[in-house]
DNA sequence: GTCTATATGACGATAGAC
DNA sequence: GTCTATCGTCATATAGAC
């Protein structure tokens, strides 16, 4: 019988480190697919901006598409995360007025967004990855339930489709607005999200 | 004194080929860059697309950069055109209303937007262009100027800075909305158009 | 597994004949 | 001005030593 002086299996220290290292090249991917487009991010960026040549990188992901969407999956599931972290008892509007706050958080600190804007390559790769695409119907189903609560309160118009409020809201997360005001140095990151919040909300005409 | 049979200077016949050749080379690069990003787009697609040598696309235009610019120049000089075309007595609100289904018809046919998404590279060629800025200027000048009247009369909400309101009308011209509702194939493009201009202007939460 | 060095291919741009 | 053919460059991906 093997000695058992630490509770992890015997590999533990080789599969850390190799997991760190696949951590660290993930959120520089991250990072970078924030900053620039997809067809624009190289792989000698993300090996420079982990530190390892760029040849390492293709022993833990076999391609740049793979790279990447790995980094989309890691996004969903940490918006999952954060969803199932708000409070039960929250009001299904406040937890989407939750969920555009902190996609947009992520846009204005320049992180990989919630979802590659409209006609990215990136897109027609994500599209054909089974992990994304079950993590994008997990959160789907997470907040058309909240959508559809909301509109059973009458604090949503129900007279929207459900999907259509869906994607109004998945697109704040790519939102070019948000890009346009913090060029203009006129707001706060703070007053940035808030005005977008509500003309999300509430809309551009008078109430 | 030389004989005047016709009333054009006598390069006309050769300059409108080049006038004409040119403009097919413009609308060509307009409906890829509708369908691909900048970065995606390649020279040989606008050759092929047009039906001429790559070269000779560079006999009219020195660079992929200063071609695409010259297209969204283009569209800008349209939607210029549009908007003056609109009828004096029509209320700012209209105006605004038919500013947003105009772009959103034209993201609908895959033409060219008026806008380029966040982080797209051809975003910083543009930025550099001076026919480009001078022209979004003017555009937005007009439009800017339909916001604090539709303000003024109270129907555009006056504690919103116009500015904010402007960006999101700009912001609509790439919504990633509209290609999701089309490829989910439930709404016609009139339903889809309506549906956005809807959640623009009065927002998801219920009135 | 990490590195250096390189194969391979794509794309922007040009040369030179017609 | 248009074409065919090509150059130069850069990015993905791999080979092979350690």
């Amino acid at each position: 019988m093997e000695a058992m002086q630490t509770p992890q299996p015997k590999v533990s220290f080789k599969e850390q480190m190799h997991q760190a290292r696949e951590d660290a090249i993930l959120q520089s991917a991250c990072r970078l697919l924030g900053e620039k487009a997809f067809d624009a991010m190289t792989m000698d960026d993300v090996a420079n901006a982990v530190g390892i040549a760029k040849a390492s990188l293709y022993k833990h992901f076999c391609s740049k598409e793979e790279l990447c969407s790995a980094a989309m999956v890691q996004i969903l599931e940490r918006v999952q995360a954060y969803l199932a972290g708000l409070p039960a008892d929250m009001p299904p509007l406040e937890k989407l007025h939750a969920l555009v706050r902190w996609s947009l958080e992520r846009l204005l600190t320049n992180e990989m967004p919630l979802l590659p804007s409209r006609n990215s390559t990136l897109r027609a790769v994500l599209m054909a990855n089974k992990d994304y695409l079950n993590g994008l119907v997990t959160v789907s189903d997470q907040i058309g339930e909240w959508i559809t609560q909301a509109q059973a309160q009458g604090v949503i118009s129900p007279t929207l489709p459900p999907l259509v409020v869906l994607y109004t809201l998945y697109a704040r997360a790519c939102d070019p607005v948000v890009s346009f005001l913090k060029e203009g140095g006129q707001y706060s990151d703070a007053e940035i999200v808030e005005l977008v919040v509500r003309t999300c909300f509430d809309g551009l005409a008078a109430r």
